[in-house]
DNA sequence: GGACGGTGAAACTTCAGGTTGCCTC
DNA sequence: GAAGTTTCACCGTCC
């Protein structure tokens, strides 16, 4: 525990980071957000004296990790010149785990983090120095579980690296001190408590069951979570047994499941005798593992999609319109008007109907149409830097949402192949390619190419080589000029010209192209 | 006297993370 | 609730 009358800088932080490197160790320091993790990074660069000719390495393949660096980019090349990082879910997947690499390796020596950091990983840390106990929650801020602060203090010392290690609390407050030292030192750590019990989750594994063949009566479903650890801690079987018979109901309703004689039975062990079915559309909902709400509020929305005209955007607004895509982007109360205005341009062509502005959903409602935005602005070729600025979404951030989003949109072409909604399937199949590569679907022919990322193929495209005929067609003086040497081979290669192996190496003076692959 | 830059107080804004599907346009 | 950022008034320096 350090106390700030020990402070050499008025920033115990800084300090026993400082400290540590001079015990010539590693340290990971936690921070509640991603702002503060940058911040930590950046003082604690800026108070290392030296020159980062050391890290130069290192810094410029943070900044080669996009095709076009972020501010945040820049902001992590300057903090790992000096051998110090900051590490959360905004960072490239390949900034990440060249941190990681680089903290094992000894290129790092510090690294501050959010909880990213905080499990299943096993570094080099011989501190664990923890800032922020507090973090913001729908009740204002409260204290953090102890589980969790275990979790980031077990990071330090790790039995591969080190014989021992130290975790330290910063506290500002001898006050808050002695809450830190009565919590997470004397205090025990909290229960675990069963998730099944959400939902959205009970329903998903219900289906599941069913769909697996693994249960096909009531009964058997009732066994089966009677000896789960949900059960176990709630003990209220009859209970367990009526939520499932309703949630039985509602599958059949919406058609994943078949109940014969489903009007009869009035309690979970009535049905006992009675076999449930899945329909293809039920197994197909559990493979993909999709909320049943999800996949139903789809085909609901989907069936009404077939005979209008539609666009890009109504596709990514519905998708953005479900559980599996929260938390989503808040709309701000400066940007409302700005989001509703550009709304309107698409107003007619979304699926997911508006409520009104005096309904408790609105506010979620206008939060999938800016993240449907924020996804249609990609695959129009926005750069990740335009996104960062106009939407706050780190590019770590944008990844996990198109992950999500395409995952989304695959569920939905398969629900469309199941019901025999044709008309839909062009079009999403197209949608998901473009959001891959965040590209116009005029680059698509170019898209297929091997090494042809977006950037590349906006290139060609723009000087008129727009498909497989115009690679062919194209001098390749040409392609050299505009994609240099070794890219614009192998594109005359996959087009099936036979053309001469060069010397390896860039050539001088090219400016390097990436990757959207 | 005006342009400019530095400083600090006050007002304002925002707040962690991650699993799941399939392979093709 | 608090850290971090932005805004703005104020002051000193220089030309």
């Amino acid at each position: 525990m350090a106390s700030s009358t020990l402070s050499q800088t008025g920033n115990p932080v800084l300090d026993i980071a400082l400290d540590t490197l001079d015990k010539g160790k590693q340290c990971l320091v936690f921070l509640g957000t991603k702002k503060s993790a940058e911040k930590a990074a950046e003082d604690i660069a800026k108070a290392l004296k030296g020159s980062t000719e050391g890290h130069k390495d290192i810094a410029e393949k943070a900044l080669d990790a996009l095709s076009s660096p972020t501010k945040q980019c820049e902001r992590l090349a300057r903090c790992l010149g000096k051998g110090v990082a900051f590490h959360h879910a905004g960072l490239a997947q390949k900034q990440r785990e060249l941190i990681e690499e680089q903290f094992r390796t000894g290129g790092v020596s510090i690294i501050c983090c959010t909880p990213t950091l905080a499990y299943g990983v096993d570094m080099p840390a011989y501190r664990s120095i923890i800032r922020d106990l507090r973090r913001f929650s729908k009740h204002g801020m409260s204290w953090i579980p102890v589980l969790d602060y275990l979790q980031m203090a077990g990071r330090a010392g790790r039995p591969n690296y080190d014989k021992m290690g130290e975790a330290i609390i910063a506290c500002a407050t001898e006050a808050e001190e002695e809450e830190a030292v009565e919590r997470y030192i004397r205090g025990k750590p909290e229960e675990i408590y069963s998730k099944l019990a959400v939902e959205p989750v009970l329903r998903t594994h219900v289906l599941s069951l069913i769909a697996t063949g693994f249960a096909s009566t009531g009964k058997q479903l009732l066994d089966f979570f009677s000896s789960t650890f949900y059960a176990h801690q709630f003990r209220d079987i009859p209970r367990l047994g009526m939520v499932l018979e309703k949630m039985l109901a509602q599958l059949g309703e919406w058609e994943f499941i078949v109940l014969p004689g489903k009007d009869d039975f009035t309690s979970a062990y009535e049905i006992d005798e009675q076999r449930i079915r899945p329909t293809l559309l039920g197994k197909r909902v559990a493979e993909l593992y999709i909320d049943p709400l999800t996949a139903h509020t789809f085909v609901t929305r989907l069936q009404d999609a077939s005979d209008r005209r539609l666009h890009a955007f109504s596709f990514l607004q519905m998708v953005s319109h479900t559980q599996e895509m929260r938390p989503l982007l808040r709309v701000r109360a400066k940007e409302m008007e700005g989001v509703q205005q550009r709304f309107l341009a698409y107003h007619a062509s979304v699926l997911e109907p508006e409520p009104s502005l005096y309904d408790p959903d609105y506010e979620e409602y206008l939060n999938s149409v800016k993240t449907g935005l924020m996804l249609l602005d990609w695959s129009e070729e926005k750069t990740e830097e335009f996104l960062l600025k106009q939407y706050d979404v780190r590019p770590g951030e944008l990844q996990a949402k198109l992950n999500t989003a395409d995952w989304l949109l695959y569920s939905s072409e398969e629900i469309c192949k199941i019901m025999q909604f044709r008309s839909l399937l062009r079009e999403i199949s197209t949608l998901r390619f473009r959001l891959r590569y965040g590209a116009r679907e005029e680059l698509l022919p170019l898209l297929r190419f091997e090494g042809i990322g977006r950037v590349r193929a906006r290139i060609l495209f723009n000087n008129r080589v727009r498909d497989a005929a115009g690679v062919k067609a194209a001098n390749l003086a040409t392609l050299k000029h505009l994609l240099g040497e070794k890219i614009a081979l192998s594109l005359k290669k996959q087009v099936g010209e036979d053309v001469k192996e060069v010397s390896e190496g860039k050539r001088k003076g090219q400016v390097s192209l990436k990757k959207f692959e």
